[in-house]
RNA sequence: CGGGGUGUAGCAUAGUGGUAGUGUACGCGGUUUGGGACCGUGUGGUCCGGGUUCGAUUCCCGGCUCCCCGACCA
């Protein structure tokens, strides 16, 4: 894509109205909008990451069986009724609406209901087991307080699976596949080093669940974390944990704050018992169906992204979900000569399906890499008057600020041939 | 939801009970051209409602907004 062509622009000031480094960053960069608080527009440069890590957990979440749907926003008071959570005094995340036509719906905050009453549907025999189901969709939570950028927002984007087994044995096997899918995810996402598959609290489900936590200090969540034996818990159990079980002790534990990436719970047959969802086995005899519910924010997982790896001069993006590989800068100062010849780049990556942001904007060189350095792509590719007459391009990484000159060969080999 | 703050141009900010200033961005002219260059010139602004006052952006009341701390986060 060529960068003149891009509606959206870099700003040289960070808003006063956000303290978040990934919020301050995303806007100043061009990636993200603020709406209203708690409420983010994902602008084109923004939305080219959040496709590529939802292209990430839709591959290993096929990988592993599930099956994608979408389910609506809106929300039938009636099903959430029988599993008693629609109360505002029980729930109060609710945000809720009066139909013109009478009655109310909710914006939903979680799917549990929708997909249990959905799969009454589908689910009559042992034959129709397991199922694993899941959505990438935008959740609404009425949070009294909004903070730390896309981190804790109102609307936000959720990847939900849920899953359908006939036995504890068959539930658990699938819980263990998908703690792996995910540590799988959050290592193809760039932030699997610092992520910790964490005991959390199983709230009215089951004793404990899991939490996937990455270590920050824009965190909100505190874990108790021994790296080497890569165990955490999360402080809210510390006191029920049997740590022993776990393997460790209390002073071979650390504190840090973290961040809340993903989680998975049991959810036994509280759902699958309220709305009715049972099949019937071998025998004949009806059974409700086990149920588990695994949750990963890709708009969250974007900040923690850029929490992490950001540095004075602006984002680093890993190749995984950086939103273009290669950012081609020409600093052609109106050279029709150098023009020509940066564009031919532009057409080489662009016809051999290399994702290419090409500045050439007639503005100056500084603006160019400053702007650059804020984006955070990969890597820069640098066309001028002085590598044309070295017959070589200049290219930066940016993570590590190495430059290297390439031929065009070597170019070739570098960003198509591995790239195919 | 409790507490504290905030609101001035697209963005970042200053200031004042009496015609609102600067930087940046943007338009135009010119000089520049490998790290947000420079000169000239121009466009553009006081959150909403009420009150006090001859006069309110400023003071008072109410509302809204956004931010921070805390609580909450199945």
């Amino acid at each position: 894509m060529k960068q003149s062509q891009l509606f959206t622009k870099t700003r040289k000031e960070v808003p006063s109205d956000e303290v978040s480094k990934n919020a301050q960053l995303l806007i100043q960069a061009g990636y993200i909008h603020k709406e209203m608080a708690g409420v983010y527009t994902f602008l084109p440069l923004g939305i080219r990451v959040i496709e590529k890590i939802n292209a990430i957990i839709r591959d290993e979440m096929n990988n592993i069986g599930g099956q994608e749907l979408i389910m609506p926003s809106l929300q039938d008071a009636e099903i959430w009724k029988k599993t008693n959570r629609w109360s505002d005094d029980l729930v109060d995340v609710w945000f809720k609406s009066k139909l013109s036509a009478g009655g109310e719906v909710g914006f939903g905050w979680t799917h549990e209901e929708v997909v249990t009453h959905l799969m009454t549907q589908y689910i009559e025999s042992y034959k129709d087991l397991p199922r694993y189901i899941y959505q990438i969709q935008n959740k609404f939570r009425n949070e009294t307080r909004a903070k730390s950028g896309i981190m804790r927002t109102r609307e936000f984007l959720m990847k939900d699976l849920y899953s359908f087994a006939r036995t504890e044995e068959e539930h658990l096997a699938f819980y263990d596949a998908c703690a792996e899918a995910y540590t799988r995810i959050f290592n193809r996402i760039g932030i699997g080093s610092k992520t910790y598959k964490t005991f959390a609290s199983g709230g009215a489900f089951s004793k404990f669940s899991h939490e996937y936590q990455t270590i920050s200090d824009a965190g909100e969540d505190i874990i108790y974390v021994n790296e080497e034996k890569g165990i955490a818990i999360n402080s809210e159990v510390l006191a029920d944990a049997d740590l022993s079980e776990l393997g460790v002790t209390r002073d071979e534990l650390t504190e840090r704050k973290s961040i809340e990436v993903g989680n998975i719970f049991s959810l036994g047959t509280k759902f699958s018992e309220a709305l009715g969802l049972t099949f019937k086995d071998e025998t004949g005899s009806e059974k409700p169906v086990i149920m588990g519910s695994y949750g990963i924010g890709p708009a969250r997982s974007m900040g923690t992204v850029v929490e992490l790896y950001a540095d004075e001069k602006g984002i680093v993006w890993p190749e995984s979900i950086a939103p273009f590989q290669v950012h081609l800068v020409e600093l052609s100062g109106g050279d029709a000569e150098i023009k020509d010849y940066a564009e031919g780049i532009y057409d080489m990556f662009t016809d051999n399906k290399v994702e290419v942001l090409y500045d050439e904007r007639d503005v100056r060189a500084g603006e160019k890499f400053a702007d650059s350095d804020l984006l955070g792509m990969p890597y820069r590719i640098v066309v001028s008057r002085k590598t044309k007459e070295e017959g070589k391009f200049e290219v930066v990484e940016r993570k590590t600020g190495e430059i290297k000159f390439f031929t065009e060969e070597e170019l070739y080999q570098k960003f198509i041939n591995a790239n195919v």
